[in-house]
DNA sequence: TTGAAAGCGATACCAC
DNA sequence: GTGGTATCGCTTTCAA
């Protein structure tokens, strides 16, 4: 049934103490290498210890600090290569000071997450970092009643604040959308485009929010066509991108460039365009904003607005042992910069504005998904 | 200087005892459900405990049980998205039984290895998964020294035993990489494909080892072009697969179909053949292994044999919980079945062969290299 | 069936 | 500076 009692047993700092007739409270203080210890003492404890290879329990630590030298890391889901980048920058940060990193998905649902915060808490995590897009009421009073330190990433507080939590002491970290996209612009301005669409991200999104005033800014800035249907709804995935590919490159008037509000929109909009015959970037311009790893591939080469995703684990991390060591420290936000990676979907603009063959297909919904689907499994 | 102490105090097991009047073995016992206690009692029991909120304190309990309900999973990057689904995988069966998950990457390096694998230990997991090419004799010796149940992920208890540990009790879960692309070559060859090229993984692998097998059995077992040039050496990234592609493609009489050992590097023989001219799948049908994300983008759709990630993680996680509640279970492997997923890079054999145009560069090295490269970039 | 008490291993406080 | 010892919150004998 149960499970079997586990047999290991490991040197103990009263073992350490006895092998040399000493207290365990001395022990322990000259482990933490504290002034107080005399210094012949201090070595010879440590000799000790290091010749009886002990291993401090992390348990009984934790029992009676009260920390666990841990920090829970909750993620939208798994599937995302960009937030595996954020932890590994975290990691980088917090192994060395030992720290040790849970993760927990909230497969983008409010009772898993829930259920992940009360897990992180239950085990004293010292912090919660939160990147996720779907925290609630419940689950931000929750994050806030527990007490501990909390970083969210991509999600400024003060969306947060206004949106649920009536005051919040929550750090911030993210990335300078609004930048990275009015860059966008002017690339292509510079480029010669006049007439640029927009496929936004989710408007709940504060970040995606920024991408579209970075957008906006720019094209009020450098004096460019700011008809309102230049810009469409998107949703941050492929499809969404196809569909509002589809919708800019069928207008009357279709832009010379496309700028996603993120790369995985940009793929949509290339497949869209090639499907209409849209030589990129001969005919059109496409840019996208994160830079994931496919956007490097010669194949796809995306001219984008890298997303410093490694920088923001690292960024996280360093705050939070910040925190650590001072409590008192008052929230603080991290927005950091972005770089322009121009690769070969961006060209000058064309002299003579080709419309393309329009896409033949009635039912988008159904095409959009169909091209997704393979047409065989073999079950091997 | 140090982190202050934390005020928080939770409602302990001997606060609930207190409420109801009883002793706190008792609460302990109706909370684990345990028949010796009275029904009576332990309904009064849940009822306080749910009422006054308790959460049992995991660190008290680690330190009496020696049990920390957690498993650590070592990776060998955070880069690659399919450990992310592997991971999701085995949090969905451990998150619901109690358990958490630490993560660590080894960075392809012993010594980080060694340090995570002594973290996860002094931090008293109860499980060790490996998912990492990169463990030598010493970390397979610290693992097997430290009496946890270890799961090894795509890397056979076999492999590891004449490369490096002269006994290993370890649990194996992994794909069918031989079946996987034997189904693979006979697809081809349904399609009429006589002279098959494959580009292998990097030899150390032992999944890389079976998947070339896997290829040399269905070539054979087919009757189909065996001719010792079409195996071209490569290692998983996407250069060796333009690399490996551009010797295939370059041979007097060049295969009308490739395999590559993974969807990296059949996106690398893409792209090699599409700058010689060849159209894909017209002139040339390519296909790979593990379907990663964006195999099934349309603009790339990759035929290719599909790696069960998240049931690999699932797989290990339920192996896991099995070993939890009986430590003498015996050693298994579990290797799971794979899909073939036909999507459209794969085509009947053309019925004359087009070589195709040479690839100009002569410098194929600083050519690929030169081929990731940005134009520029831009600091916003 | 329930209760009392002894740890688990480290820290922290207070005498000496 | 150093040594005793209570304590963290839970589990687990062993008695009643």
């Amino acid at each position: 049934m149960g499970a079997r009692r586990r047999a290991k047993r490991g040197v103990t700092i009263v073992d350490v103490a006895e092998a040399l007739g000493v207290a365990p409270s001395t022990v322990s203080n000259a482990l933490h290498d504290k002034d107080i210890v005399a210094p012949r003492t201090k070595a010879r404890i440590m000799a000790m210890a290091k010749a009886m290879n002990y291993e401090a329990s992390a348990a009984a630590r934790a029992l009676v600090t009260r920390q666990s030298s841990s920090v829970g890391v909750i993620l939208p889901d798994f599937a995302n290569p960009v937030f595996n980048e954020i932890i590994s920058g975290l990691n980088s940060i917090l192994v060395p000071a030992g720290y040790a990193t849970l993760v927990a998905s909230t497969a983008n649902d409010g009772r898993t997450c829930k259920a992940a915060i009360h897990a992180f808490v239950k085990r004293d995590v010292d912090a919660i970092v939160v990147i996720s897009q779907c925290l609630d009421i419940e689950e931000t009073a929750q994050l806030a009643g527990c007490g501990l330190p909390v970083v969210l990433v991509h999600r400024t507080p003060a969306d947060w604040q206004t949106t649920h939590a009536p005051s919040s002491t929550f750090d911030y970290v993210g990335m300078d959308n609004t930048g990275g996209v009015y860059a966008l612009v002017r690339h292509l301005a510079d480029l010669g485009h006049r007439r640029i669409g927009f496929i936004t991200g989710p408007k709940q999104s504060s970040a995606a929010c920024e991408r579209t005033r970075g957008f906006r800014d720019g094209v009020a800035a450098l004096g460019l066509d700011a008809a309102p249907e230049l810009v469409a709804d998107g949703s941050y995935d492929f499809i969404a991108g196809m569909r509002g590919a589809r919708e800019l490159l069928s207008l009357p008037q279709r832009p010379t460039a496309v700028i996603a509000a993120n790369d995985l929109m940009a793929f949509g909009t290339m497949d869209v365009a090639q499907q209409m015959g849209l030589s990129v970037p001969k005919d059109l311009s496409i840019v996208g904003v994160d830079d994931v790893f496919f956007s490097a591939f010669p194949m796809i080469s995306l001219t984008t607005a890298r997303q410093p995703a490694t920088e923001i684990g690292e960024s996280v991390g360093e705050r939070l042992l910040e925190r650590f060591s001072d409590e008192a420290l008052s929230p603080i936000a991290v927005t950091l910069p972005v770089e322009i990676i121009v690769r070969h979907s961006t060209a000058e603009a064309p002299s003579r504005v080709d419309p393309g063959s329009p896409l033949s297909t009635d039912n988008l919904e159904a095409y959009l998904a169909s091209r997704w689907k393979p047409s065989t499994i073999i079950v091997a």
